[in-house]
DNA sequence: TTTTAACCGAGACGGTACGTCTTGTCTTATA
DNA sequence: TATAAGACAAGACGTACCGTCTCGGTTAAAA
């Protein structure tokens, strides 16, 4: 007794060619300037065969953002062992990318994505998309003692991931130091070694205290 | 020899008119439903006495916003001497209003405000519109000595109010006690006086001080 | 009689469903209503079995008239012996049908029809897609000395049906008495005799000649 | 006390360029290959612009028609004084067009739409959008006594109109002799003088007159 | 007081993109 | 192996807004 149904199944290819094609012109033109009409030109397909299979143009996005398909180098946290180290790079990274044209607009770009469809906006939760999220390697910091073992892991990724989308959206040129100062503002009153913790302020404001 | 110009001098009817059917229209079906047109039709007015003095969409928001026009109950940060507690308390009221689907959508329409126009950035940037921003609460419990004189202020503002945007962003539901972490996790480390420590971490934070 | 023989049994179910359903659509919505798609839903057949037998949608059509499938009650002209009332009977009912807002899309949507496709518009020109013509009226009548023997059967009949499909097209009112002054117009100088001539005109105009 | 409304009036231009892009797309292609994305593309026009001032394809088309732009060469029906000469000269040419595919194609096209649009159909039962129409043409030959007085001229006119729609309908090919022998057919038994009348038909209606 | 230029409302204009519909072909699982 | 179910590419449909331009009418400062 089976259940399968009659017809021809999904065409991978139309879906591939789809995801790409929406990849390629939201990196080129930005989320506000991507069409369906377009995505279905560039991907050779009826725009009917978009719609069958997404209600919008925010979820193929959100598919393509799944996918991997708009990061293509992958903004990952590295773990060289200093958690600190880590998320000042990572960060620095993050606002680097920032800085330039492409950067920003695929940037706010994503954010306008999110703003109309919630996988887009969980996946940027998740940290920018990334599988090796920021709450990985901040556990990943506990296992090595670096981090209290009872450290708010999952707001200390919100506020990082969140004061960056913020700057996004401010337009605020990143002046050097922003990935720094951020971290160590973040991250103070939660490192469990005094070795990884931030001299930053303290050491200076209060050397002789 | 003057260099007055000729003719009637601008509206402020009009402007008035317009600024007032947008926050209307804004808060009634959100930011990607508000138009030109109904904008127009809604103020009464020509199209073209639109376009005459804001160059888009997101501009006339952006006034409205720096108007005060979009909140009307404008949320405000307490200030009762507990740094903490009025922190958690401003926090909540945002995340209750999160919970609502006209506050959902408020928001949202904000940030995708913010996608299209620097100023509208800007304004979240600076805690929502508010303009006894979270910095400016901050700098009052440096003050009274709550906080270390040299907490890095703008970056736990950041973190806070970034926080709270990702959390719209991802449609998750608040549930209880959000406010009260995500404030204990940023604050930590900063705190000049024992009382307004969290319990939980301060106790681990400096174990041996 | 028996059903061994092999091939496509399912065939000739198929086709009888296909032209019902497209009998049973044309009628109900008329001709720029009626889908491929429609049909095959409504038959419970794929779109590709009408397609592997029959070239458009017109040609569908055209083989449910040649089935007499479009007109159930068929507009026969009746055979009193008197030509002139049976043609006016005839023309009446037609006219009648026309009143009526199915009776006028029925005819519009065949006109419509035979606008496409070849063999709808031949059936058309053969009355109405009627077996028993008008032309085969007309020769009875010319067998029992009520018309000249030459008598320009043919041109009568696309006379008398051409003005009934203008008639439709023009979506004029049928004015009572239409039908008799048409035939009579049409019918004018063929009769052999006096007795079935219209004494309409002639009785008046010259009442004594 | 004025009740003109404000604003820019209709572009004159624009009603022009869309008419003439129809007809030219009309007789170039048929109607059935018209399109309204064709019409505005090849009258330089907005499709806003056709649909805010026509309801639909066929109303376009009707109003063409209306303006004479479809018939560049008008069908008229001559007048040497000959009312048989001149309908068999009229229905010569019309059937001569008829045979040529452009011509055909012409035809079907305009009863298809008329199928579509009143004003199509009505302008079509007023002998094919010619001004100086058939029943025109009777009456003046009313007015000469060629034809009886009582002659019921807009039947005889239906008559011949609707029979060349029904042949162009059927795809026939109009045999030489065709226009005259449905002169003869129709006007038989109208004509006032012998002079005028078909010798065959004539003497065989009337043999004992 | 007259002129005159910028303002105003209204809305038509050329366009872009939308999401739906239909066509005719192609593909696959089922009977 | 023919069939139903249905996915596919193509493209027309009618709608919603966009941002610009044009129309008369209305101010209000400059002449």
């Amino acid at each position: 007794m089976s259940e399968h149904r009659q017809g021809p199944v999904r065409s991978e290819a139309a879906k591939i060619a789809i995801l790409q094609a929406t990849a390629h012109l939201f990196q080129a033109r930005g989320y506000d300037h991507l069409t369906m009409e377009g995505i279905a030109a560039e991907a050779g397909v009826g725009k009917q065969t978009i719609y069958r299979w997404w209600p919008s143009k925010s979820a193929v996005v959100a598919d393509c953002l799944l996918g991997g398909l708009l990061f293509p180098d992958r903004i990952n946290i590295p773990d060289t062992g200093n958690l600190r180290e880590d998320l000042i790079t990572w960060l620095g990274n993050i606002f680097e990318l920032l800085q330039q044209p492409a950067g920003e607009v695929l940037m706010r770009s994503l954010i306008a994505a999110a703003t109309e469809n919630a996988d887009v906006g969980l996946r940027l939760h998740e940290s920018l998309g990334s599988s090796s999220s920021v709450t990985g390697r901040l556990q990943a910091a506990i296992r090595l003692s670096e981090l209290h073992s009872v450290a708010p892991v999952e707001e200390i990724g919100e506020a990082l991931v969140g004061a960056v989308i913020l700057r996004a959206l401010s337009r605020l040129p990143a002046h050097p130091g922003v990935a720094e100062r951020l971290v160590d503002a973040v991250l103070a009153g939660h490192s469990a070694t005094r070795a990884t913790m931030p001299p930053v302020g303290a050491a200076r404001v209060l050397p002789h205290s």
